[in-house]
DNA sequence: CAATACACCG
């Protein structure tokens, strides 16, 4: 366009700027922020609204804020969305939250992105304090029954522990679109109400918007939670069949993760687990760097027995070189959220913490708890293998909510999923304290009570 | 120009 002599002006700008922030190209962004100071329109509010959303994107936070105190008195609601949503995108939520506690303060008024983005936050943290305070003000601002900050909502509450809040919201939904349903049947799904997600999925086909791939990722999931294999297996096959939709990564994930739940490859299924490995060869195709698709093959063989195979999939994960992520738990308590990862001596009550948990592995043998080493796939000593175990990061944050006291369900989150010694251990810890305990783990929600645990020992 | 849903997770 240039060459053949036509001039940008601001509409090109914008959308030159909306291409490149969505394929996050960072040096292409710095170049044409260049253009645009060259072309005199960097005064532009919706220039420099596109180029908050580019930075953002790019996670260039600094250069947003450089924008953003830069624009005063041009700042329009865009320009704030912009700035919130790339601080919790980038992570940085206590940023986020500052500047919606100061949009608040000075008497601004949040609008239907505002909420949903905040909203979004503190679902991926899981607080919900904090989600019913962005409840209650979206009241306020009578954004309630707003379908965006609906759907919202109810994810909120159900990544925050409360499926029973996040259904009571959803049955009283004015409107709902995709991401409503969507919300809910993902919901069902991370607490483990397989049949439930099932009988919502029935309900949307008669009557609620077409199903999308979220959705049957929503399905799949919930018949991978529950166990379901021969109804999951229908579904997939409804998805292409039926409603035109090509399976798509995340879809093969969920049937490899479905067979290896049910522990379908151990028995007469052979062609099925065929069908999980050849979904396991698209899944390294697409992205051989993905630790989780190998874990994902070696668990659907360890399920089956096949330990050869398993070799051979954790052989190939170590000749990708590819990395994992540190676990780690938190809890929200009056004075702040505590944070700990396995063997943690960071904590300031440290000492407490690791008396408090001498005293209750104690108290765990005595009531018969014998550590699940086999399951731990360290090549250690056993010795090294209890040790480990005995120190996985939501004993110490379970280990410290008991230092203190109260008489309310302790609320756990992790980043990983509970391994089988800890999910053990938590059932002993429940019967022994006499305490509710929920465990979020990367999964899905445990309800620990009277030694049980609400997902039957499958997960 | 900003926004909500998504499986897997030593």
């Amino acid at each position: 366009m240039m060459r053949a002599g036509w001039n940008p002006n601001r509409v090109t700008f914008i959308n030159i700027l909306a291409a490149v922030s969505s394929l996050s190209l960072c040096k292409v962004g710095q170049q044409i922020h260049a253009q645009v100071i060259k072309y005199h329109i960097a005064g532009d509010t919706t220039i420099e609204n596109a180029l908050l959303a580019c930075y953002g994107k790019c996670g260039e936070m600094d250069e947003c804020e450089k924008i953003f105190s830069r624009m005063s008195d041009r700042k329009d609601d865009v320009s704030w969305n912009s700035m919130i949503s790339g601080y919790i995108h980038n992570e940085l939520l206590l940023k986020a939250m500052d500047l919606v506690w100061f949009m608040i303060q000075r008497g601004q008024r949040l609008d239907h992105f505002t909420f949903a983005t905040v909203l979004s936050a503190c679902a991926s943290v899981a607080t919900l304090e904090r989600g019913m305070e962005v409840h209650a003000s979206a009241l306020r601002a009578c954004l309630e029954s707003d379908v965006v900050v609906g759907s919202a909502l109810v994810d909120m509450y159900s990544k925050c522990g409360r499926i029973d809040y996040a259904l009571r919201f959803f049955d009283m939904m004015p409107i709902r679109n995709v991401y409503s349903w969507n919300s809910m049947i993902s919901g069902y799904a991370r607490h483990g109400h397989g049949d439930k997600a099932l009988r919502l999925f029935s309900r949307m086909k008669l009557d609620g918007p077409p199903p999308d791939h979220v959705t049957f990722v929503g399905v799949l999931s919930a018949c991978s939670h529950a166990g379901i294999v021969d109804e999951g297996f229908k579904h997939f096959k409804s998805m292409s069949q039926v409603y035109g939709l090509a399976p798509r990564m995340e879809h093969f994930s969920c049937i490899v993760d479905l067979l290896g739940r049910a522990g379908a490859c151990g028995r007469a299924n052979g062609r099925k687990t065929e069908l999980g490995r050849k979904a396991a060869d698209m899944l390294f195709e697409m992205e051989p760097q993905n630790a989780v698709n190998y874990v994902l093959l070696a668990n659907m063989y360890a399920s089956g027995g096949k330990w050869e195979d398993v070799a051979r999939a954790r052989k190939l994960m170590r000749e990708a070189e590819v990395k994992k992520e540190a676990g780690c738990s938190w809890v929200t308590m009056k004075d702040g959220v505590h944070v700990f990862v396995a063997g943690d001596k960071s904590h300031p009550e440290k000492d407490l913490v690791y008396e408090k948990l001498k005293e209750l592995n104690q108290k765990m043998r005595d009531a018969g708890y014998v550590p699940q080493t086999k399951y731990a796939l360290y090549d250690l000593d056993q010795e090294n293998k209890e040790e480990l175990l005995g120190y996985h990061s939501e004993r110490l944050a379970v280990a410290f909510v008991l230092t203190r006291n109260s008489g309310l369900p302790i609320r756990i989150m992790k980043n990983l999923r509970v391994c089988v010694d800890c999910h053990f251990a938590f059932k002993f810890i429940s019967k022994i304290v006499g305490r509710q305990i929920v465990l979020r783990d990367s999964n899905r929600f445990h309800h620990f009570d009277d030694g049980k645990c609400s997902c039957g020992d499958y997960w």
